[in-house]
DNA sequence: AAGTGGTCTAGACCACAAT
DNA sequence: TTGTGGTCTAGACCACTTT
């Protein structure tokens, strides 16, 4: 299932496994073409070129720069499902942690964080917002809001899907507008089950992917 | 960050905001114009409309039918991580799961399949091919490479990622090339430590978000 | 200034579904 | 046949980077 044997591929995707099988020729970071001259080589359009490239950037194949040019991308990175941070996991890949704070402040918990952190409507919330870097590129947007009188958390429910870069996530994560995301949520509780805090990050589905560990509940 | 706020936003980005508003207007299921008489209505061009209505069936607020229209999307399903199937929790939303066996048989272990099974290359390895289904729906495909040889799993390692659907999954999922997909690939193992299977699912990241509950390792 | 990627347009043509 | 979404084109113009 992983080739397109079957169904009747569109053009934009013949040009996307020409240009995949280029990459592979290449090494991370060597530039490929431009797209004007991509279009002029394949005997296409540019933006028929362009969807395709938009694509590779979406599975983490070609970093796009603008005003530069396109490049070969690196290998993602992994981390693992847990409570506490992943810059371990980064570490062991060789690559170098980091986070920079964007924003720190309290807000009045709306109806929706009144019921995820136990707190009447309008009370104090600490919320943080920041950005988690991997070797200094932008690697997730991370937005935690805190119930300030809650213990430690013990237990979370972690919650993966996919999303779409917005424009101001795009800004951060230097992607792209409509870029496919891994989004991330996590609601901590402590071991009495008090809500603790609750967290929403938003990946980069090119940079980024989840690794856990399973046991087999029933046998 | 879930708003555009602090970026200059592309039309066809506050396009699709206008349009998200009209899906809350609307129940699941509703129609919502056609993309000529949106781009007239919105003065834009059918390309931009297109771009925005694109990226809201990416994420599973709208659903596109060629030939006949484009819907207001239900909710998306979850499923827990575990090793099992996920039939249960389906249930537990009211969804009716199914299944449907696309291709089963026996292939010759190339090197990547030698590795994670623990097999000789040429060796015989079963592959069963499945389409997963909820109310009827394509959900995902499914396919499991197993050791013949092997005992009942008792762990596993999963990843999860982003990823595109080629012109094949596109077709069996009922969604489009390109569109947003949640790659989860799972390693079992016997307790002891015997390779067991490898199966690679490709859900659709419109209809699917997965859920898991943590512990926090280290107190 | 020149070259790159990013957005947007207006239109042609195709494929599918309903009438 | 008509209306829908799907693909593709050729080009304009903008934003960013480098020279």
């Amino acid at each position: 299932m992983t080739t397109d044997a079957g169904a009747r591929a569109p053009k934009y995707y013949r040009v996307k496994e020409q240009l995949l099988e280029l990459t592979r020729t290449l090494g991370p970071d060597a530039p490929i073409p431009a797209e004007r001259s991509l279009a002029v080589a394949l005997r296409t359009s540019r933006t028929t070129v362009r969807r395709a490239l938009r694509e590779l950037a979406g599975e983490g194949r070609l970093d796009r720069v603008h005003g530069k040019g396109t490049f070969v991308a690196r290998p993602k990175v992994y981390g693992t499902l847990r409570l506490d941070s992943c810059a371990e996991d980064l570490r062991a890949q060789g690559v170098e942690p980091g986070a920079r704070t964007l924003d720190v402040g309290r807000v009045a918990a709306d109806e929706k964080l009144s019921g995820l952190l136990g707190v009447g409507v309008g009370e104090p919330v600490l919320r943080v917002e920041r950005l988690l870097l991997a070797d200094g590129e932008p690697l997730a947007v991370e937005t935690t809001h805190r119930n300030p009188g809650a213990g430690h958390a013990a237990e979370g429910e972690v919650t993966v899907e996919t999303t779409l870069a917005t424009p101001c996530e795009a800004t951060l994560l230097h992607t792209d507008v409509g870029q496919p995301m891994l989004l991330v949520t996590r609601h901590s509780r402590t071991a009495d089950g008090e809500p603790v805090d609750w967290v929403r990050s938003v990946y980069r589905g090119a940079r980024y992917r989840f690794v856990t560990t399973l046991l087999r509940a029933t046998d």
